[in-house]
DNA sequence: ATCTATTTGAAATGAACGTTTCAAAGGTAT
DNA sequence: ATACCTTTGAAACGTTCATTTCAAATAGAT
């Protein structure tokens, strides 16, 4: 029958996402994307349909990627402000090392006053953050780890919100050491 | 002798603020600010040379408007904390009401690793905003309304971030109360 | 009134953009 | 081999972009 797809779907989104990331969507232009995946032109609207709708794949395997780290992270951590810890950590981590912040945040600011997909894609995105820092909150507060001197609710709103500081700071910060501080202040109020 | 200029630059230096604040730099075009200002195309370049300079000017128009409010917050303001906490709380009413974010952290995720000129203005910024918060932790400190479990640095860039986080949770965020309950969460570490 | 330097308007420039088109090439199944 | 449908390449499409150009209008100083 046909011939089928010779490229792998998704290491193009990987490679596209990599642009995304470098450049925002803005300055990225469809001829960057067809250099970086070695794809033809036709193909990425063949299979993706357009500039916009690739960019949405990418924040999709992006966020499913970081949600895959986070799963491994929670189930190993040995208490609930271990996991929240190392979720900041894995935050800066990735943020430092390139200083090109998180892809999502990023589209925050570029995107979520532009256009209405990604609007729903980010609100749905901040719900899971908050419902993921709740739980652990709430299980450190059930057992007695951290303190009940703020509702879980307040506590995930708090760290959310440090954690999309540190991806704006890790694009003008340097120094590891710096953005390390900031997790181990942001962190100290729940003990 | 010649003919002088017959508008007011401020004037249309807020006027284009509010465009680039609104579309973000690379979604405005020359005719977004043709529009917004009633000046002609060729008069935006006479007087402010290219897009980018225009925008730079308005970097500094809007970091300068909110240098002014700050200062004069801090001179009226009671104590140190009282200080800082309304200068988070002037970031998200303006934040807030528009779901805009702040333009220069929008600007930081957005260009921050495109321009050397704008990086510059990002550090210069960023220095700014530490030296403010330090001044102002070590003023509390040595009063003894704000503790010592932390320097003055560590909790200068604490609150950066956390200020820069409000910038994002605005965009997405609608709820006042909300991000007022942030501001309370961040600052109660400092008592 | 005249000169002079500037602003203004409108059109033009040329490059870059996202997207479409379509014939040719390519691989799979019969 | 042949038929079938997809992928591919290259060119072209129509827009939009930032910026330039330049003659005409304008207004202060002489």
């Amino acid at each position: 029958m046909p011939k089928t797809e010779t490229f792998n779907k998704e290491t193009v989104i990987k490679q596209a996402t990599e642009v995304f990331h470098n450049k925002s969507y803005s300055l990225t232009s469809m001829q960057d994307l067809v250099d970086a995946t070695g794809l033809n032109r036709s193909s990425i609207y063949n299979s993706f349909g357009s500039k916009l709708d690739l960019y949405m794949e990418c924040l999709k395997s992006y966020r499913s990627n970081f949600k895959c780290k986070v799963e491994e992270l929670t189930t190993t951590a040995k208490t609930p402000i271990k996991a929240i810890e190392s979720i900041f950590l894995l935050n800066i981590k990735t943020n430092v090392t390139n200083n090109l912040g998180c892809l999502i945040n990023n589209c925050t600011s570029e995107m979520a006053n532009q256009e209405a997909a990604i609007k729903n894609f980010l609100n749905n995105n901040h719900e899971n953050m908050i419902q993921l820092f709740k739980d652990l909150i709430e299980k450190g507060q059930f057992e007695g780890s951290i303190n009940t001197n703020k509702s879980s609710n307040q506590y995930a709103l708090y760290l959310l919100n440090s954690l999309q500081g540190l991806s704006i700071s890790g694009i003008i910060m340097n120094d590891y050491k710096h953005l390390e501080s900031i997790v181990k202040t942001t962190l100290s109020i729940l003990n």
